[in-house]
This record gives structure tokens, sequence and C-alpha cells, in this order.
DNA sequence: TAAGAGATTTCATTATTTGAAACGCGATTT
DNA sequence: AAATCGCGTTTCAAATAATGAAATCTCTTA
């Protein structure tokens, strides 16, 4: 629709954790687009505050560099988008509890597209500890969060999201189609998923599906930490309360069904 | 630079907190563009998943409606902006070590142009407790946090920042002008700003100045409470660790000068 | 001091954007 | 059931903005 727009906003993606700082030439060469041409769009991708120049100390004089940078705006829009979901306020409290009974950390995560992300967390105390980010992106094949998302989806919608190429994170990450299948029966015939040295080696983490109204998993909540304090042995005790969070959180949404898992455990509570 | 671009990106500032849902029609006339331009703009944020179409239950069918909401795509690119700020990861565990030995929420803000931005937080464990969000705007005139931030700067772009009028957000929000002054002038004399129902009714926050290797200051850090646990009469209390931690991440952030506050607290520890 | 590397500007050409008007379509009214 | 209304969407010729090769500027390096 918008030609412009969209090449111009697609530079954005180039920014990203390994590499958040490119110069004109950098991005005019990666993204295949005149030097002019960029350079007219990063301007103003930096007049609307999406990108910043860095600043630069030359001899005593405080300059703009030629490394543009993401934006605080984003910061502040990512802010908004984050508070305009529903889901947050609804689950935050069970989150804390969660963390407060268990002292890891908690994790709500939701589908865009053909990856997870991640919503919302709660750290736990401890001094060595897990820490992801809001608004982090992850593979829905990777991962116990990730992979509860993509276990209760329609199976020609996995088989569609699985023909794009399984990258290797870690040791365990699944590395075939089959492998990520044999993962997914399991999840849904055990009611959770467990990953360990998935994305990210050396942690784990244990993940419960959150039903909508409608039915569909559209959450998962999930407990991530280190295999010393989450060992696959005293699975279920992490995963009967996050059961029950979990059911609780649906029936806000509007999930009228039992939760089908933990012998439905939103009666007792 | 390239037009088209920056008037179609203004159209992300009308989703705010207040309204953050709105239909083609809203937007066209809101923002004074014809229909079809607008339209065709929308499009291409929905392309690149700056926006949103949300969803609608239409007799048992799944479509999308007519409104239009911030997208997920934006909490991705402000979480990187996040990662990508060197002072978070340096101030991180002091924010936690300040939590813990007040259990008040600590945040960290910085600048953008005419405003503050919410960086990081911690949050108290109290059961009732203030919640602020990173990426969260306020003006540099109310509020302990901006305050600090707009008292250390130079004395005509303080001038030229308090042209633009003075909102009035709770009962305490200063009124005019000289009230401005008159408290940026306590708080560099103090070395710290104390703030009660500024920005938001029945709220406190205590904030320390935070310098940068070329001794601006580039961040604050507060306490942020309800005035039962933070009253004006233990202020010291509060702003002596605050002194102390500030006075750290300042070295961290190669200010080399001693700390000019709290007795230069650094030494002792 | 010259050469090199990369950022900016120029300007004629080309492609995209523009918006009034028309159309489509479901909801509401008659 | 037909007519009307309200909005989203499409059309299309005119107007505007984007384009990019080449020139220029501005540091940095040899």
């Amino acid at each position: 629709m918008s030609k412009t727009m969209e090449k111009g906003l697609q530079l954005l993606d180039l920014f990203t954790e390994e590499k958040h700082s490119w110069t004109l030439d950098e991005i005019s060469t990666h993204a295949e687009m005149p030097k002019p041409t960029a350079y007219r769009m990063l301007r103003s991708l930096v007049n609307v505050g999406f990108l910043q120049r860095t600043l630069l100390e030359k001899n005593g004089k405080i300059i703009e560099s030629d490394n543009y940078v993401l934006g605080l705006k984003l910061l502040q829009l990512g802010g908004r988008v984050a508070s305009a979901l529903e889901i947050r306020e609804i689950a935050f409290p069970y989150m804390k509890q969660l963390q407060s009974e268990i002292n890891e950390a908690v994790q709500l995560v939701t589908r865009d597209n053909e990856n997870g992300i991640y919503i919302e967390k709660v750290e736990s105390t401890r001094p060595v500890r897990l820490y992801t980010r809001i608004g982090r992106q992850a593979p829905l094949y990777a991962g116990a969060c990730t992979r509860t998302l993509l276990s209760y989806l329609p199976d020609d919608e996995i088989t569609e999201i699985l023909k794009n190429p399984i990258k290797n994170y870690a040791s365990h990450t699944p590395k075939t189609v089959e492998d990520v299948w044999a993962l997914i029966h399991k999840t849904r015939q055990e009611g959770f998923a467990y990953s360990h040295s998935e994305l990210e080696e050396g942690t784990v983490s244990i993940a419960t599906p959150i039903f909508n109204h409608r039915g569909e998993v559209q959450y998962s909540i999930s407990i991530a930490g280190f295999p010393v304090s989450l060992p696959i042995e005293n699975v279920k005790k992490f995963v009967v309360p996050l059961w029950k969070v979990a059911s609780i959180i649906s029936k806000k949404l509007g999930y009228n069904d039992p939760y089908p898992y933990g012998d439905n455990i939103t009666k007792i509570s």
C-alpha cells in the first residue's frame, strides 16, 4: 500500500540484540538500498524518534556520530502496547503469586504469527537468575513456553509453521520436524511442556497452556530457571501450581469449559 | 526527508493509554488526513506489524474488525531498545539492592527531548504497590525523578523547555514556571527531589541525580511509593542510600569527580 | 598534502502517493 | 422487504514525492 513506509520500516529489523548499531553504509549494503535512499529514510526515522544517532565526544565537543541505534520512541510505544494487553492485568497477580511460592522466574508468552513473544515476566529473587525480556521473540518449536502455544494449534497450521527452517540454538533444540511433532504430541497428552537447553544452554522451563473464551490456547505461562532447581524428576511439583494458575486465568478470559488438566483444579481454589 | 513515512508514523501517536483503539474514520478525522490516504497508511502499518486489527467474533466466525491497535512488533522493538541501553545493566543490580533494603518501587529515568522516560524499574513486594511502566513518559517539571533531570540542565535549556504549557496532573503539580524554578533551585541545593501528588494523586517519590562521564545528569534514580511509607520527615533515610547508589552508578558511567552529595559516600562503599 | 572512506546534496527522471468520486456491504430505519 | 445510512474500500488521472547516479563535501589516514 505505502511502499515507501514499508520499505523504511523494514530497516528497523536490522537492529537486533546482536548488532544494535549501524552506519549508513552498512545499512545501505545490507538492505540493498541505494545510499541516498537509505540516508533519507534513516533521517526520517530519526525525526520521528524511532532511531537516534549516538553521541560522540570530539575534542571536547559533543556531536552526533554516524551510528544509528533504536530510539526511545520505540520504548514508549512498546510500553503502550503492553499496557493495552488485558491479559497482563489479569495474569500479573497470579504470576507474582507463583513466583512467591516457587521463587523462579515466571513468564507469559503469546503468539505473533510464526513466533512467540514474551509479554510479561516476574523475576526470581535468587542471586543467580534467569533474565528474559518483555518483547523478546522466540521460535515456536523450541522452548517450553512457545512450544505450548504451538502444540494446541490445528495440525495444518503447525505443518505450515514447521515449513520454516529449524535453527539450532542450544544442545537440546529439536533438530527436525519429526522431533518437534513428537514433542507436540507429548505436550498435548501431558498438558505441559518441559524444555532443557533448547533455546539457551543450561536453562530449563516448564509451561502450561492458557485458553481463551474460544477455547484456543492464546497464551502460555511458564516457570523458568536452572536444572538444579527445576529437575525433570520434580516436574509435577511445578506443573500442578502452573495448571492451577493457568486454569484461573483461562476462566477469567472467558474460557468456560473445565481446565482439561490437573484434575480440574479450578474447583479447589 | 521521507514525507510519506513521517506522516504515516505520526499516526502511531494517536494510540495512547487513554484511547488505544481507533477506527479508520476516527483516524482520518483526527489526523486531518483524507480517508483513502489514512486507509493505505494503516494497511502498511499493519503489514509491518506496528498496528493490528482487533479480532471480532461474528456468528461463530472470527474476523478482523475495523479497529486498529498497536501491534506486538512494537513490543519487540521496544524490548530491543531497552536491551541496548548500557545503563540498565549497570543500574539494575543496585536498583534491586535498594529495593531489598527499602521495599519500595525503584525507578530509573532518562530524558528524551522534552520528556522523561522510564527505562527500568524494580517493584516493591508490598501488597499495595505502585505500578509504573517501562517506556512511560512524564513531563520534566512534575515528579521527583523527571524534575531531577530538569534541574541539572543549563538554565537556558530549562527556560526553553518551560516555554511549553504546564499541565495539571494532580493536586501538587507545580502550577507556574516560577513554581518550577523554585523547585529546581531547591533540588540543586539539596541534591535530591521530593514529590508528593505531582503526577499521580497520593504517590510520593524521592529522586537523586546520576552523572555521566561528561558530568551531565543523564539519568535519575528514584524510590516511589505512598506517603505512609515515604513521609517527608524521613526523607534522609531514603536519600542517603539513593545517593550511595547514584554515586556508584555515576562512577561506573565514567564520572570521575566525587559525587557531590552525601558527604562523598562513594569512598565508604 | 594527497588519497581514501563514508556521509551528504543535486537534479532530472520515474514511481508513488494523493484524494474526489464511486462503489460495496452490512446495519438500521422506514 | 426495500430504502437509507455509515463506513470501509477501490478507482484513476493529476500532483507530488521518491529515486539514484554522479558530484560534492568532510573527515581520517597514509
